[in-house]
DNA sequence: GCTCATTTCAAACGATTGTTTGAAATTTGC
DNA sequence: GCAAATTTCAAACAATCGTTTGAAATGAGC
């Protein structure tokens, strides 16, 4: 029969991920495949039939569970993003609880931000490293509908971090404090989306090898640092335009 | 005849410019058009039908004058990446010649690599900052076209403040400082892409009044505090994985 | 073992994509 | 003002896109 093919093909698939722990589930199989390609070529590089061939599903799959490839898109980003956010909070208020009402350091805050993102890169094998790439690439995309549905699904952390960080360094004043965040989120999301910049500076001996606690452990210090910086004065020229 | 219809409209769209300064060429017309459509929507979603409607040109004069779509993503890029860079080595060169061998401090050479981007900002009104979004947006594109050429347009820029970075902060060890260029890199590109991110941070507030001498006097001292910053011990543990 | 709801399937839908073509229009060199 | 090269034009190219369709296959409840 005509079908059997296809079922050998979709054996084939599951049989060839890498733990074999891949879900006969079709829509977790849309879902891994989608990620993986979204990561890779983009959004809207990334055709349905591509996925539902990786998949080793049917075309109209996509359409019958998510709707859309734009819902898929953001079932990709809602599966691990949800939980990542939602670990987060759930961190910094453990640390709070434990330093007793006395502001945290800027360290502990920026763990609470980094571990569950470590933790997800770890615990699906490959997928997690995926998703956190995709993740950093979604930040960057123009798209209206992916900017308003990340805008909606960060803005309570968001919230709950801007306090924390603003009882750990009363003397940044409120303005320059949601800039220095934002550049903790660039420095951030660059690191997390993957080591394709690194090429530019010629370190490509650090890929793979380099774990993520390392790659953070140097991230933190950083930016705590940057957090901290005195503010600087009105009149400070050094950054005056000038012609060489 | 036909073609004077299609001229009407060339016509029209050369008035409807800013500052009816938009060049009759061709060639130029394409360029304009393609970064603004390109920054608004991303490349894989910019159709050539929409960027020569813009432009009101035939939509064969892609093809005819840049090759491919590609090609033409390549030009809208060179055309001001090129002499942005060129412009930051040769401040950076007057710098290190005003200081006579003495190394730079952090402020001067993050100087040297903000001045000649924001000067691109402001000398060309809407395009500069039509450009600098469009850039940030490429840094994060997964088209491997995209990142292997911006890979090599950057790689003599990035060698050469390098070595200015590592002569400025001889504490801090090479692989150390290589970690923190990129994330210097991640914040600085996340900044220029546009004010983005920072509706999640519910700072809509600055958006266009704060010019851009403003924005990088405060992202210098933030980064170079963190490019400063005392480099970790081996046995930190802030940031150690633990359950909430 | 029948029934009904859920899921999967091959096939086709209309629309849009980047690119090519060859003739018309325009500009350039003399 | 003619001839040759350059540029613009409308039209069509084959390919691919996301989505829809209605029938076949599969599952659960009784």
């Amino acid at each position: 029969m005509a079908s059997s093919n296809v079922q050998r093909l979709a054996r084939a698939a599951e049989n060839s991920a890498e733990k074999s722990a891949e879900p006969a589930d079709t829509k977790s199989r849309i879902l891994d495949a989608a990620e993986e390609l979204f990561m890779e070529h983009g959004f809207e590089a990334t055709s349905l039939r591509l996925i539902t061939t990786a998949a080793a599903v049917n075309l109209a799959a996509v359409n019958y569970h998510f709707g859309s490839k734009e819902e898929l898109f953001q079932a990709v980003l809602t599966r691990r993003l949800d939980p990542m956010n939602r670990d987060r909070m759930q961190l910094l208020s453990s640390y709070e609880a434990a330093a007793g009402g006395k502001p945290l350091t800027c360290e502990k805050i920026l763990a609470a931000m980094f571990i569950p993102a470590m933790k997800l890169a770890r615990d699906h094998e490959q997928g997690g490293k995926n998703f956190l790439r995709l993740l950093g690439r979604a930040y960057a995309d123009p798209a209206p509908f992916i900017r308003e549905f990340l805008s909606n699904q960060y803005s309570e952390m968001i919230a709950r971090f801007r306090t924390a960080f603003s009882n750990a360094l009363p003397h940044v004043p409120r303005e320059e404090l949601s800039w220095r965040l934002h550049y903790v989120m660039g420095a951030l999301s660059y690191t997390l989306a993957g080591a394709d910049v690194l090429k530019v500076f010629g370190q490509y001996h650090l890929d793979e090898a380099t774990n993520d606690e390392l790659l953070l452990r140097r991230l933190a210090p950083f930016l705590a640092a940057g957090l901290r910086a005195p503010i600087p004065a009105e009149d400070d020229g050094y950054l005056q335009f000038q012609e060489a």
